[in-house]
DNA sequence: CAGCATCCTCCGTGATACTG
DNA sequence: CAGTATCACGGAGGATGCTG
């Protein structure tokens, strides 16, 4: 049996998790539509964009974006006319609202 | 009976727990700060400086600054020579590291 | 040791307009 | 309805040097 390749640079082994973690949940929009998201099954994107007071188009889709490359949500296209998208949270990111749920209580006395 | 009289804007009522935290714990450095904070009783700013890879003075003193202010962050300086001075966490901010542990488990796993 | 003072850059974000 | 495509900008963040 040959030796096995060197491991390179492997920088996630390093990196301190919650910094890897705001890598994927950070910025000024993404904790804020996940925390819409966790209160609902599935969310359309005009329902999303009423109730984040403040985003705009560019914002919302290239955050949605963002996080359903990072796998925290799913996007669910109807073929309809006019067209119609859900959006919901994945499992990996469920894993994560409890943290949120602190946050908002927390958020609550300040 | 008269009309009630009509709300007026209460902004900080309204606003979202969540983006009201993010507000004060958001950006780049103050969560990595809190997080190491939270894991020692006291640090020493070169000590967090070191800690925290690639924090420069500015956004250290500023972030340090910003958190102090909003009562996250205690700063107790000794009077010696040279400068001694010792960061630590409030009981207000300690409210908040249960969603810091998740975080970083959450970001064990991506 | 623990910062502060400046200056500067970059890009995250916003505004606007348009579309299948 | 659910986005895209541009363009522009302000300010968060960074680099550098200095100090009590």
């Amino acid at each position: 049996m040959e030796n096995k390749p060197v491991e390179t640079t492997y920088y996630h082994l390093k990196r301190c998790p919650v910094e890897l973690a705001l890598e994927v949940i950070g910025g000024k929009w993404r904790i804020p539509i996940l925390w819409k998201l966790s209160d609902a099954k599935t969310v359309r994107y005009n329902e999303l964009k009423r109730s984040i007071s403040g985003i705009t188009n560019t914002m919302l889709t290239r955050s949605l974006q963002d996080l359903e490359r990072h796998g925290l949500v799913k996007r669910i296209e109807y073929s309809e006319v006019p067209p119609h998208v859900e959006y919901s949270l994945t499992d990996t990111c469920q894993r994560l609202i409890p943290a949120l749920k602190i946050i908002n209580e927390w958020g609550k006395s300040i």
